[in-house]
DNA sequence: ACCAGAAAGTCTCATATGAGACCATCTCGA
DNA sequence: TCGAGATGGTCTCATATGAGACTTTCTGGT
């Protein structure tokens, strides 16, 4: 009988060993918890990343979003339209320029806001639970590092 | 004048510490590749994925890619449906169960995988070009746990 | 001051996706 | 060996998304 790696072995098996790693340790984390307050709430996600954004800093617009989110403008608009419909935001030109909206949470958004997010932090602490405390903030460390880089080669579209 | 963060501080001013800056990171990374390989070879996610796992494996099934892909088995389904007719991939139905198929690379499949990788590759190594080899490898290493642990927690839907 | 081009946001259209029903086959306990 | 339930895979329908055109407003160079 051939010995076989185990099916699981993809997860390192790949040529993209450390991208395919985060993309699947992620995607078990944040496919399941998104899709479920989609359901549960009726919201999308650029509705959701949207209060995410909005509970760390108010006034932002549109824009901001996108930049830091990755989603396309397209659907962080609609997003924000949805939001305003259902009274969760609010929206307010900009003085200085009139193309810019500056976004705010009412009350009704930062009260659903709180009702999903308690059920992310669980999954996020289940997820990490398997590091000690060393190596999680190592791997914090190193996300940082990580993510304070992006914008040196996240434009680079030749690649 | 009031001193601000910097908006960039919301990658790390969400309560979900790591798993936002996991998003974040991927994103960048992930998003505009897929969306590149869509556009120019005419794939979708699920067929993409599916082509990654067997250039990994062959032989393996639609439940075998559901289970390590995070993706619904009605998209691969889909997928594989899709794959077939362009003649990427060969089905076989399992001898032992025939509910399965398994799954094989055409040479056409195998060329088309050779034209997207390498872009991944390579956008892979700009994305970790700021850590040095040995945070590279701790990364990884951690990534590894991370990844060996997802069954113990992603099934747990009360979460 | 003007104009060319950039930027913010919205819209339309085609397509991909999620949810869940559905069918066929298999498994396992009584 | 029978039937209940599980499993593999496909299908349908409504919705979310990506691409890119479009409008309005702003900016910077001449």
């Amino acid at each position: 009988m051939p010995e076989r790696k185990p099916l699981s072995a993809v997860i390192g098996g790949t040529e993209l060993q450390i991208a395919y790693r985060m993309g699947y340790v992620l995607n078990f984390y944040r496919e399941p918890s998104f899709r479920r307050i989609e359901m549960e709430l009726g919201l999308t996600r650029p509705e959701i990343v949207t209060l995410i954004f909005l509970n760390f800093r108010e006034g932002v617009t549109a824009s901001d979003i996108c930049e830091f989110s990755g989603h396309l403008k397209a659907n962080i608009s609609r997003g924000i339209i949805a939001l305003e419909k259902k009274k969760l935001i609010r929206r307010a030109a900009d003085q200085a320029d009139s193309r810019r909206q500056q976004l705010f949470m009412t009350a009704a958004g930062r009260a659903l806001y709180a009702r999903y997010i308690p059920a992310l932090r669980d999954r996020e602490r289940a997820m990490l639970a398997c590091l000690t405390r060393t190596e999680r903030n190592e791997f914090q460390r190193l996300l940082d590092k990580l993510a304070a880089h992006v914008p040196h080669w996240a434009a680079l579209d030749e690649l």
